[in-house]
DNA sequence: CATGGGTCCTGAGTGC
DNA sequence: TGCACTCAGGACCCAT
């Protein structure tokens, strides 16, 4: 499950690999994976074209191949790798691009969840992209701001935090190991929330997402780099995927709920209903 | 408009 | 051993 830091890895890795190469062809064998535009529209408009940069905008990655733009997102388990063209493909291998210096950068995707859209400038992007939210680290995101953008919302903090809309790049690891860096309860009212705890909750977002870039994200089920290899911040997962464990501050068993149809996990007595703070004893 | 539930998809895991 | 069933969840669609 890409989140920020996991797409923000595979970001630097293929702009290692690919970028300043021209795509030479373009293989789609899953075409549900493509959504704009058509099929042999979106191989049309890419071949020829060179990777002048990849930028990541919240779980999306974009490349830039002016004078279109591929947005990919790789929803649940979508992978690239870079292959030499004469290796064997790898299983729900789905889109395929061939590369100038004999290379091909393959597109798999086990769920077929990912998705790819071609666009030209003047062209509409996806929705989910124009309506995202701020990204975690930009600047104009305040402590203020993020507390009018809580303070309206009635629904639980751990749905708001995961609607792209409110901030961007959050997925379900990161917001329950956020939530339980500032000791708040995944099912309190996102308007609930004070200024202070607004503050405290940006914090353990930002504190939380780069640690993961530096560990180079979170391998918990099949998320591999742009290299193949495995990110190593799984290692410091303080609730997620950890529900009857001891918590490592308090030693209370971690809980696992249903939250909005997402798996929810948290500490009883670090983010105690109410917002006692996780230091309190 | 905000919210919550259903949907897509396949492989791994579970229970009988 | 085999089979049916459940679970994993990001974004989108739709009903309320």
């Amino acid at each position: 499950m890409p989140e920020l830091p996991e797409v923000e890895t595979i970001r630097r890795g293929l702009t290692s690999l690919v970028v300043g190469k021209t795509v030479t062809y373009v293989t789609v064998r899953l075409p549900r994976i493509i959504r704009f535009p058509s099929v042999p529209e979106f191989e049309e408009r890419l071949v020829g074209r060179t990777i002048h940069a990849i930028h990541r905008r919240g779980k999306y990655l974009v490349f830039d191949m002016e004078p279109f733009t591929m947005i990919s997102h790789l929803r649940m388990e979508g992978q690239y790798r870079v292959a030499d063209r004469d290796e064997p493909l790898a299983s729900h291998t789905h889109v395929i691009f061939g590369m100038s210096d004999g290379t091909e950068l393959r597109y798999r995707d086990v769920r077929q969840f990912g998705t790819m859209d071609a666009l030209a400038d003047d062209e509409e992007r996806p929705s989910g992209l124009v309506n995202l939210g701020p990204e975690p680290f930009d600047p104009v995101l305040t402590p203020n701001v993020f507390y009018t953008r809580l303070h309206s919302r009635s629904a639980p903090i751990k749905s708001v935090l995961l609607d792209q809309v409110c901030i961007a790049g959050l997925g379900n690891i990161y917001v329950d190991e956020a939530l339980f860096l500032s000791g708040i309860h995944p099912l309190t009212k996102a308007s609930r929330i004070g200024q202070g705890r607004c503050e405290l909750l940006l914090g353990a977002i930002r504190n939380v997402l780069s640690r993961a870039i530096e560990a180079g994200g979170s391998s918990v089920r099949t998320y591999v780099n742009g290299y193949g290899r495995h990110g190593g911040f799984q290692m410091q997962l303080n609730v997620y995927a950890r529900q009857g464990q001891p918590c490592f501050v308090c030693g209370q068993a971690i809980e696992k709920i249903k939250l909005g149809g997402r798996g929810t996990h948290f500490c009883p007595h670090c983010q105690a209903r109410g917002g006692r703070r996780r230091n309190d004893n």
